[in-house]
DNA sequence: CGTCAGTCGATTGTCGACAGAGAGCCCGGC
DNA sequence: GCCGGGCTCTCTGTCGACAATCGACTGACG
């Protein structure tokens, strides 16, 4: 059955538990998937054109990712986030790229930060022309090259699962323009105090960086990332 | 099919799946399934009296958690780990205690330390009558509540993952009765530091304690987390 | 003798169907 | 009118079977 499902027909050769994990991803990702809405196995499996025991392994996945949570018996639904779960989001992301940071430091050959540089142009400039979008996706690949550059592999798989939750709260970040500029600018101290091979102050600095993403996000915004039951509307 | 297997007929409440996860836990942790050594899907339903579809679960779930890897369309074996690993499993670590610390001393309340110091007492009791195991228990309990205390769930999440790994080297740790004295001694200074609400000694504590934990690991015992093809004995 | 194509067996990936558990609804009793 | 019991119905958990793929073995050819 290869003509399922139109957008299953590109590559044969990942699984279909792969491309069912990828699409969610996505769905949740960019809210396509609310918060607290339930995923009904026979119903998603049908839309999917593919049959349950690809999509039942794909939702543990998920299960994994924190991305949904599923009650035995009772079924899965995408999570919700309060204002508590992002504050924790926020701290953990600071440890662990704090982390990184000192292991580059500690890398014995001066490692290349041209790449980082090259991202910190291309966000100040793109901060400059409003592109939020442009400018989330150089905020993403900074932060990843980071970890890369740590060459800490468990730190990577980490990573991942807390970019996940990272891009899921992003995605609903609406800023005024001078907010733009802030976080492109925010990202200097940090190479800077790379490049200086001084830990502390690189610690001290993917804090303080962290924080104010972190603080961008108000109660109002936060409340977007909770189901609709737990805001007091009414379901359609 | 309640009575398919003799070992699964306890609780009937809980998932097959789970039951599967548990019991490849216990597996992998305490050593009877070797690193490296290949999971066959049919071979262990089998040997289970499961069927392949909550079994592949499991794996999923194995998969996510870094214990087990699966190559597609290939199979799904155990994890070796080797030294590298094992540094970043304890730097990451490392990270996430601190991390903790970070939080309990930064709670208003003053935190109430007694469980720590229980448990410390009774790890210098283990290790002064030369009981490895109980002291091993106690030092797991006692690294499980520090992250309990923190009260920062996203941190318990990713500490249950990292956790699950150090058990799994633990396992192989053969200490000397001296050690023992040195493992238990070792984390008041952790206590001593989070009672005076010094963070940055707390931090420093508690990269000795885990850098020192990592140090009782050497080569040859990191050998024995790796495939045997891998250390140039031949599959019987 | 080495190499390559074809075949075969083993194992994974996927499917459809059945059974059981909960939730909600309806009806009868108090 | 309110509460409890039973029914139904949806959905999850599980199973056995089929299909596709990969590796290894075999045999023929250069």
């Amino acid at each position: 059955m290869p003509e399922t499902h139109p957008a299953l027909g590109q590559l044969q050769n990942k699984s279909l538990r792969q491309h069912v994990v990828d699409v969610l991803h996505e769905a949740i990702l960019c809210g396509d998937l609310r918060p607290g809405q339930p995923l009904v196995e026979t119903e998603l499996a049908a839309q999917l054109g593919v049959s349950r025991a690809p999509l039942r392994e794909a939702i543990q996945i998920l299960n994994s990712e924190g991305l949904v949570e599923t009650i035995p018996r009772r079924g899965t639904r995408v999570c919700s986030l309060d204002r508590k779960d992002i504050v924790e989001l926020y701290s953990l992301r600071g440890a662990l790229e704090a982390l990184a940071i000192a292991c580059i430091i500690d890398q014995s050959d001066p490692c290349d930060l041209r790449r980082l540089d090259a991202l910190c142009e291309r966000m100040l400039r793109a901060a400059g022309e409003g592109r939020i979008r442009k400018l989330n996706e150089l905020d993403h690949s900074f932060h990843d090259t980071l970890i890369a550059m740590s060459g800490h592999s468990l730190l990577q798989t980490t990573w991942n699962l807390v970019a996940l939750r990272v891009r899921r709260v992003m995605t609903l970040r609406n800023m005024r323009n001078d907010d733009l500029r802030l976080v492109a600018w925010s990202h200097l101290p940090i190479l800077d105090a790379i490049r200086d091979r001084d830990s502390q102050r690189a610690t001290r600095a993917i804090q303080t960086h962290v924080a104010s993403g972190r603080d961008l996000i108000d109660d109002d915004q936060a409340a977007e990332l909770m189901p609709a039951t737990a805001r007091g509307i009414s379901e359609a």
